[in-house]
DNA sequence: GCACATTCCATTGACGCCCATAAAATCCCA
DNA sequence: TGGGATTTTATGGGCGTCAATGGAATGTGC
């Protein structure tokens, strides 16, 4: 398996330590980055995290404008000067810095939301409503495309 | 990691004295210098920092131009000779030169802001107000991809 | 001598590393 | 197939190391 997938809730110790999810480790170690590449969701209370599949996207990304132009600096700033590069210790945890938590709302508990390529760290609750309002887009697509096929799953398609 | 990535804030002491972040230090002795290559940005009041790729960069940048030119000239005048090579001393602390701090406005605490290949200075102030324009840059940039391709989109992947 | 810069040392707080426990998943064998 | 044994994961806590910072000691030039 090489990519994100299902959710998982973890706590976070007195300490500031969290789990990571065996499943997105073993991803995270055979995309050949040891750690997790981290930064603020442009659009959402959330984090978006990845490997060094992610951060070569990103560095793609910036490579495309012209060198020391203005663009390609605040490209650089919001997407490198927003980011961390979590360490996970020996026992699968890893601390969230003070900035990135603020962003997300987390306190107690994270939720890690795979996406395949990526996944997103959540405040549980917060993404309660956002998997609700997801599946209720999800649902009013699939009624422009068409009641054509019908596939297996009933009307709660999405998993689980 | 061979790249300036986060953001970090320390104070400077009755001496003159900052702190450089250690991950900033390991990138630079990686590239080979021993100290800061710096110098006020083009288009922001910070300062542009980088090791030896940064210093090869700008002179292909320079050469690049027809010698002689006044392009040239002024090219070489306005990175070059506004440049200095700061010492890092063994505890890992720099002292930026009182043209420098005044260029970005810097005083008590100062901001390192990775952008991958170099990073900059900012007065941390100043440095909230440019990243919220970043970043909102950005995500109008974004938009704009976004709405012509979809499968690779951005970072973002453009779902959400 | 003084002003300034550089090197060295001390403190503090954060982080990494190690071990322990409990719960859950997996395996094994009858 | 079921129940117990083993492995693995999630979580908690102790402790040593290191980074950031402050201050003292030493050096250098005027």
């Amino acid at each position: 398996m090489d990519q994100f997938v299902s959710t998982f809730t973890n706590k976070i110790d007195t300490k500031g330590r969290v789990s990571v999810p065996v499943s997105f480790r073993t991803v995270l170690a055979k995309d050949g980055l040891d750690g997790i590449y981290c930064y603020p969701s442009l659009d959402a209370p959330a984090l978006d995290a990845g490997g060094q599949r992610l951060i070569d996207k990103i560095n793609h990304l910036v490579e495309d404008l012209a060198p020391y132009s203005d663009e390609r600096d605040q490209l650089a700033t919001a997407l490198f000067g927003t980011s961390e590069i979590l360490s996970i210790d020996q026992d699968g945890r890893t601390i969230l810095p003070e900035r990135l938590r603020e962003h997300a709302g987390i306190t107690s508990h994270i939720t890690f939301v795979g996406l395949g390529e990526k996944f997103q760290l959540w405040e549980p609750k917060r993404f309660e409503m956002h998997l609700a309002e997801s599946r209720n887009k999800v649902r009013d697509l699939r009624k422009l495309l068409g009641a054509g096929r019908r596939g297996s799953g009933g009307p709660e398609g999405a998993r689980e």
